[in-house]
DNA sequence: ATTGACCTACCAAACGTTAGGTAGGACATA
DNA sequence: TATGTCCTACCTAACGTTTGGTAGGTCAAT
């Protein structure tokens, strides 16, 4: 059970805070989902802050893994791109679950500066991945790649948002296709 | 101080929960920024649900009266659409705010029911700006308008957003340049 | 004499965190 | 083979603090 119990604390945490945010992640729901006691927590992880930082970390581990397996599963880098919405779309998929980074980056005065690095990690993984793809796809000339990809990944984020506060995913998908009919999304 | 204390409550809660979310916003901070002990606010508000509801509600309608006053003050519409980014730069400028709801649709699973609809009817406001605007800039179909304007909204929430995450307001402005390159925002 | 605005003084519940302890496995030494 | 030491993984119980909320008082203005 050693590695498994971190493992667990980790996975049930990550639900919690893409469901609670920071404020929101406690010791005892999070030791009542997976078992334990809170107490027994602070044997894996020293603090509520180094289990957050561990929990975005994982996060955006996780999350470039599962980009490159969507670009490999597919033709060419266009076929990439037009699936990249689909990844944000899993969270509200997961009971009307944000990205857990939106989340932290609105409470982000609120936050330990390891999460927040964490955070930032995100948004930067993203970001290069969907700079590669466009650059790849020959959407956009390669000095201009950066600036896209923030503007696609941050629109992606609202959308995200703004479909999460009417619990209403139909909305984000009929957003992503008004990104795509306004040219913000490679068509 | 009748009438003021209130108005005073309103405005301190609404800095707070910009800065910190529902979750974040406490009586008795919230009470020591007004001047005022923490007991005292249920004077005025029955419970911290109805305070946010208030907080929220007063958030709309004064960005309702600043949407008017920001269409009235230019000659026309696509003018008018033009500086529509400059309502959310605002938040950001006021030391790297959230817009209030963005704050409160990420906090949405914890918000009791009179505080989401206020939320909701944020967005119902900007939304209905954004439309009436792009139909007489004509811009879009008025049966596209809706969908575009929903798009606009959530795009520059998340640019606010990824700006707050980084500090950085420079960020907000080139997502904004970004939207209007990719052609989601009128040039 | 009543009301409005605010106060002091609490409370129960929940928070992150700590102290100290128990059960059981690993492992080198005697 | 048995003993002593150390480890991991968890426990109970409590710590001080903060939370939203309540009861009842004070006091100037009407």
């Amino acid at each position: 059970m050693s590695t498994n119990s971190k493992e667990a604390i980790l996975a049930a945490a990550r639900q919690i805070a893409q469901a609670h945010g920071y404020s929101g992640l406690n010791f005892r729901d999070l030791a009542a989902a997976v078992g334990i006691k809170a107490a027994s927590i602070y044997h894996h992880f020293p603090s509520k802050a180094d289990l957050a930082a561990a929990v975005a970390k994982r996060y955006w581990e996780d999350t470039a893994v599962e980009l490159e397996a969507m670009a490999d599963q597919v033709p060419n880098a266009a076929a990439a791109l037009r699936r990249y919405p689909q990844a944000f779309r899993r969270a509200l998929e997961n009971d009307n679950r944000l990205c857990l980074c939106s989340f932290m980056s609105a409470e982000v005065d609120d936050l330990p500066d390891i999460v927040k690095a964490e955070v930032r990690a995100f948004a930067d993984v993203n970001v290069a991945w969907l700079a590669k793809g466009l650059v790849a796809a020959g959407i956009v000339a390669p000095d201009k790649a950066e600036a896209r990809a923030r503007a696609i990944f941050a629109a992606i984020s609202g959308a995200q948002l703004m479909a999460r506060s009417r619990a209403d995913i139909t909305l984000y998908d009929t957003l992503v296709d008004s990104y795509r009919a306004a040219g913000l999304l490679p068509a």
